[in-house]
DNA sequence: AAGTCGGGGGC
DNA sequence: GCCCCAGACTT
């Protein structure tokens, strides 16, 4: 048999793919692209919430394109990588407004699209409209790498070119978006990272790696995740009942989303007072003025290429802060309109203002 | 071609 | 801790 491994999957997804999922033999292209971006770099357990949430609250396209950035940046706070929420509202407001609402139907088209790499592209093309694009997520390398045994690095242009090639030979050019979705299921159940089930697996006779025994040191990735440690010192200054936050807009984490004043150093900080007052004249003016009214214990949080240290200082100010600083300030009944990093959402948990 | 962009879960 | 997740964009 040419394709082996096309049919056994196709079986496999007939009778023993037991995965369900919302979006799963959805053909209307906007809700597709909405939870492929969506899952982008993200787990479905973790994604599926946010789809829901989003759907609920733009039915349409042309709803999420009228929203105004703040609501949807509310609705993706805490899903990370919000350059994917930035490229979802221009990609929505695109078509919306300057294709009346049609969503493109050609593979380069719709990879054209901001936010729209490989992948999505087609995911989109082959759900929405049968178009025989394979996709390439991390499941596909991962079951294409063991299956046959393949040590090249995933990683690196190289192996984009030769898995791409393979997947496409793969594809089942009838039924392309049944193929795509199964081999992704088929990874994401049976080809796990850890602990592949190749007991049970309908392909063990055929896979190399589990000939091998060597399923688990599959794929091959070249590069090794290099982090840095920084600390965050952010103070919440408070004048007369109220709040100053301000949008992140630098090339950095967090871009577009609010935070208080902060503070990065390159040492950690203790927490005494008077170098803590020291920090934030130096950095906002030394005509700053107020007290410190508390300081909170040590936070930090792991990123995949950083690690964040650091603590929240209230300040009550004796004066309003200068308007060329760029904040905002708010009340705290309208705190929750902003959509902030986890970092700062972690600590408001457990200190509400 | 390499670096950067979050956050959470599994082990 | 380390690795991974329905990747894409910037430099």
């Amino acid at each position: 048999m040419q394709k082996a491994f096309t049919n056994l999957l196709l079986n496999w997804n007939q009778s023993g793919n037991l995965r369900t999922m919302p979006w799963k033999g959805e053909r209307d292209p906007y809700r597709i692209w909405l939870s492929e971006v969506i899952l982008q770099q993200t787990r479905v357990e973790q994604g599926l919430a946010y789809y829901n949430r989003f759907i609920e609250k733009y039915h349409t396209i042309r709803d999420l394109a009228m929203a105004p950035d703040e609501d949807v940046f509310k609705l993706w706070e805490g899903l990370g990588y919000y350059s994917r929420c930035r490229n979802l509202l221009a990609t929505a407001r695109f078509i919306a407004f300057e294709r009346n609402g049609r969503f493109p139907d050609t593979f380069e088209e719709i990879l054209s699209l901001k936010g729209i790499g490989p992948y999505t592209a087609a995911a989109i093309a082959s759900f929405a409209y049968g178009l025989p694009h394979a996709v390439l997520d991390g499941n596909v390398f991962r079951v294409l790498s063991r299956y046959f045994g393949i040590t090249t690095p995933v990683d690196q242009p190289e192996g984009k070119k030769l898995y791409t090639r393979l997947a496409n030979e793969l594809l089942d050019t009838d039924s392309p978006g049944t193929y795509n979705q199964a081999i992704m299921d088929f990874g994401a159940t049976i080809c796990k990272p850890r602990q592949p089930l190749c007991q049970v697996c309908v392909q063990r006779n055929d896979c190399e790696a589990n000939k091998l025994g060597i399923a688990e040191q599959l794929p091959v990735k070249s590069k090794s995740l290099v982090r840095r440690t920084r600390f965050f010192y952010y103070y919440i200054f408070s004048y007369e009942g109220g709040f100053y936050i301000r949008q992140r807009s630098d090339s950095d984490i967090w871009h577009s989303l609010y935070e208080w004043a902060l503070v990065e150093t390159e040492e950690a900080m203790k927490g005494e007072k008077k170098d803590l007052m020291h920090a934030v004249r130096n950095a906002y003016g030394n005509r700053l003025k107020g007290n410190i009214i508390s300081v909170s214990d040590q936070y930090s949080q792991q990123l995949t290429h950083q690690k964040i240290n650091g603590c929240f200082i209230h300040m009550e100010l004796d004066h309003p802060l200068p308007e060329q600083l760029g904040f905002r300030f708010i009340t705290r009944k309208q705190l929750g309109n902003f959509a902030f990093p986890r970092f700062i959402t972690r600590y408001l948990e457990k200190h509400p203002l």
